[in-house]
DNA sequence: TCACAATAGTCGTTATAACGAATATAATCC
DNA sequence: GGATTATATTCGTTATAACGACTATTGTGA
């Protein structure tokens, strides 16, 4: 069944449990798709971990967010938010404000050259995914989402 | 039941679609396994990529591997195998001579001091991946790479 | 209230990744 | 067989990531 990826990384030998093949399959996916997305966000400027910090603010409204609740919110962790947003506020997509309460955060929001550069995107974006994994249709989508569920709640966990 | 994931990303808002919901997790689930994976390497002084080489280049044996072709077997592409393998041969994992019949290839293969890294490791590895994933169970984990054999041959596919 | 710890970001530095151009060698095609 | 194209790798450069140390601000407890 899985002939095609183990094919793909061109691993001679079996696996050394399947735990393993698992794992190594996992993140050759993730690491595939990852790619197909920065090929499609490149057009537009944009690196994935960009967009996503974009996604991020436009979900936080106008108030903006913190940078600690950005980092927390990242589907890729990025140590660090100073930086990244350096770069989004030259590309002027974000920008920053000292908090009013509590002075040590920084506030950071879209601003609306951001907003309009998503707005663009987001039809992209949803074609890329029908493209990339509408074949698998619902019934597999939901499997697949209750499997990853599970595991990504062990990955998560602070124990091992 | 993916409402611990969804907590996990902070996502306040219902995803746009299954097939986005499907990405995220996909991608957050391997970010943390991968991070996982670099805390418990970096103790042994590798990175995920080197050791993921390292592997390869065992799995090659003596006759060793061109740098093509240990590119085509990364896990996460590596688009400068030159400069992965001279951080390796600085540490005295691999080292590198020109192929003799085809004078452009170099071939590289791992020392004894990369075999016994790996030997070292390889327990270690192990046990990583049961506290990761043993939890999971084989029908999980045999379903769950159905799914992603899928999903993957999708990701791979030129087409998109 | 004053020291001390905790929190939120920033920034200097080093390491690694990404992108292209350049080099060297081999294969191919008149 | 010489020009041309393809292949394999290297390397210069820029961008980004990772690791710590540092600053500013707030909370806390004697």
């Amino acid at each position: 069944m899985n002939a095609s990826i183990q094919a793909e990384i061109k691993q001679t030998k079996p696996f050394d449990s399947l735990e393993q093949e698992v794992f190594l399959t996992l993140l050759w996916t993730a690491d595939r798709m990852q790619w197909r997305l920065s090929e499609t966000l490149k057009e537009h400027g944009l690196s994935p971990t960009q967009y996503n910090a974009l996604r991020i603010l436009r979900g936080a409204g106008k108030q903006g967010l913190a940078c600690s609740e950005i980092a927390e919110r990242m589907i890729t962790r990025d140590p660090d938010i100073t930086r990244l947003l350096d770069r989004m506020g030259k590309m002027g997509l974000a920008q920053r404000k000292r908090g009013s309460q509590d002075r040590r955060v920084v506030v950071a929001q879209i601003t609306n050259k951001g907003l309009d550069l998503l707005k663009q995107l987001d039809p992209v974006l949803h074609q890329f995914l029908q493209q990339l994994l509408g074949e698998m249709g619902a019934k597999n989508l939901k499997s697949l989402l209750e499997l990853l569920g599970k595991t990504g709640s062990l990955a998560a966990r602070a124990t091992v």
